[in-house]
DNA sequence: TTGTCTGCAAACGTTTTGCACGACC
DNA sequence: GGTCGTGCAAAACGTTTGCAGACAA
């Protein structure tokens, strides 16, 4: 039951604990975005001594090894844009700094298709910004 | 030196305070996505008596007006998904769910083409989903 | 004058940190 | 035996709330 887990924390040479096969089962299992709080409540079920800060750890290591994404781009404080319009971020992960990005996509029409109605697009790219790759910080 | 703001206020009925117009003010001259803190630190040194709540006041009532907007998608916990590979999330205003959707953006390259590394794409879609507007709840 | 805005202090919820214990090469 | 993971408690952080007094229209 939980070998494809063990496989993929293998894989990674990612230490393997009841712990963070258990978290990786559940966010398999349930692919309805959950919150730290919510794997955390439910897996305390079957092992009442599970602490949050271990959901905490293993969703970073998890994270870091790319075999689970978190939603929310990492930026800890709500930033405010005068800019009006729709227009993009690039958040570069050395210099820390936001950049405004004006693309267009058109397939998001596509989204409109399926029966929703979108008010806000937000495209938020990461990654290193052109001055931080020519200044050779990468 | 102030009026472009006064009139921006006036414009949409809302109250015309010092506050707000030196908030605006600081937005409009420094387009680096500033964080409340940054707004609050730089506004107190002119004005001791500022608030960090009316910081707070402030920006949330230009955001609802539309006159600037915030960077970050409105959810308050992270959340973590399974899936692999890249995807959007469409976050419905009304019933709360994270809907996953499927599809790419042809343009991307334009911002590759700008000389940025991109690492990760992010798009977060937020409006009333599907089934809320067939049941009436929009 | 009336309703709204400001600013302080306290509360809140999520996430991080410090540390001791235990498990595993 | 030394590294790494766990779990507890406490702290940190950004944000929100309640309220009294001040201010804009």
């Amino acid at each position: 039951m939980l070998e494809k887990y063990v496989e993929l924390l293998k894989n990674d040479s990612i230490k393997v604990t009841p712990q963070r096969l258990e978290i990786l089962k559940y966010l398999d299992n349930n692919r309805t975005h959950p919150t730290v709080e919510e794997i955390y409540s439910e897996l305390k079920l079957k092992n009442p001594s599970l602490s949050k800060t271990t959901v905490y750890n293993s969703v970073e290591v998890l994270k870091k090894h790319g075999l689970i994404q978190s939603i929310t781009i990492s930026i800890t404080e709500t930033r405010y844009d005068y800019k009006k319009g729709m227009h993009h971020h690039f958040l570069c992960n050395k210099c820390g700094n936001i950049i405004d990005i004006d693309i267009k996509c058109p397939n998001i029409g596509k989204v409109i298709n399926q029966g929703h109605k979108i008010d806000e697009v937000h495209g938020y790219f990461k990654g290193i910004c052109k001055k931080c790759i020519e200044q050779g910080r990468n």
